[in-house]
DNA sequence: AAATACAGATACCGATCTGTACACCTATAT
DNA sequence: ATATAGGTGTACAGATCGGTATCTGTATTT
């Protein structure tokens, strides 16, 4: 397989990005962890930079994925879903690898809106509104839009929480907001 | 005054860490972008790291004052403070040297929990929280803890939000969450 | 006027940064 | 057998990293 040992190094840089952060993280670190030659890194990569897009690529669909399959394992109808959310991020939570939002942190390191690094990190956030905003429209929200921002903005508040604070109290405070977003949005239903 | 140099020192840096990043600035630049020796600094602080923990208590003390005074200004009773909180983000967001959460982005560079940068940043956080509850409590809220935490939540998200989203939205978005939060809160009062 | 203390400038330390050059290895395809 | 492609290892370039040493100037104290 030709892409083999370009997916490996995209996988494991990835992993360690998001361990270790992007300036502080080296190449030669990726080198020592990876077993991987410089020299072949940089023929699948011209620049750090498009390594650590190509690994935000991987996991912006890794982690969409996982969210959109865990919900629906989780629950039945689009309005139950929408709760699911948390529950899912509640498990994510627990893990011992978890270490937060790779894209917050990456918008972290780069700044400028222009950077292809942040702009790629607002994508990522788009597209996971878009879905929520599809499931909104199924669960028969008055404002699809609205429900799907505020809800978001629980997602993201839940994250930042469960990093700077006790992330067990996160999923289950933002799955209550939740709980009382929905009940406004649904008033009279 | 002796502390005027030092005081000038973290302020600047504080701004320069707050629109460069922290493993991004370099001694070299905030001598540059100071004026102030390298020498100088290294006798107020004897690391980066010890630079940077001033810059984010400096910064601590500014934002709460700032964010509790603003909605002071903003709302007469408790439970309209809780709301105009999200009506001083927004003003925070429309500000031209807006980039989002300085405590965000240290815990993204420094993700250690035990790491001193990260403290206090969490710690950040809770004084945060601590005075918001408190605010909950005055308002009468059943559990000012719960809504507390609910409400922090919506602030941390529509920080993200703004960031990585139209800024103009996210204060907005959050506020209406927040009113929905509280009437559900005060749900039969 | 002499002594002390502090600030600035500059050059430097060793380490590390991103990225490149070059020689060599090895498997497959012709 | 030999060309081709993808890989390794190593050494290195040039810049920058955090941090220090040294020297000069200057203000205050005695």
């Amino acid at each position: 397989m030709r892409q083999t040992k370009r997916d490996e190094l995209v996988r494991k840089a990835l992993e360690i990005f998001y361990r270790n952060g992007f300036h502080a993280t080296g190449m030669d670190m990726l080198v020592a962890e990876t077993g991987i030659s410089k020299t072949s890194m940089y023929k699948h990569f011209r620049t750090k930079e498009e390594l650590i897009l190509a690994a935000l690529r991987l996991r912006d669909e890794n982690f969409r994925n996982w969210l959109f399959r865990r919900i629906d394992e989780l629950a039945e109808t689009p309005r139950d879903k929408l709760l699911a959310i948390f529950d899912a991020l509640g498990e994510w939570f627990a893990m011992r690898e978890f270490r937060g939002c790779m894209f917050i942190k990456a918008s972290a390191e780069y700044q400028e809106r222009e950077h292809p690094i942040h702009a790629q990190s607002a994508e990522h956030k788009r597209l996971l509104f878009d879905h929520v905003k599809r499931i909104c429209a199924q669960a028969g929200a008055p404002s699809p839009d609205d429900l799907a921002r505020q809800l978001l903005i629980l997602k993201e508040g839940a994250i930042v929480m469960a990093v700077l604070g006790k992330a067990s109290d996160a999923a289950r405070d933002a799955r209550m907001a939740a709980e009382s977003l929905l009940a406004a949005a649904f008033a009279g239903r």
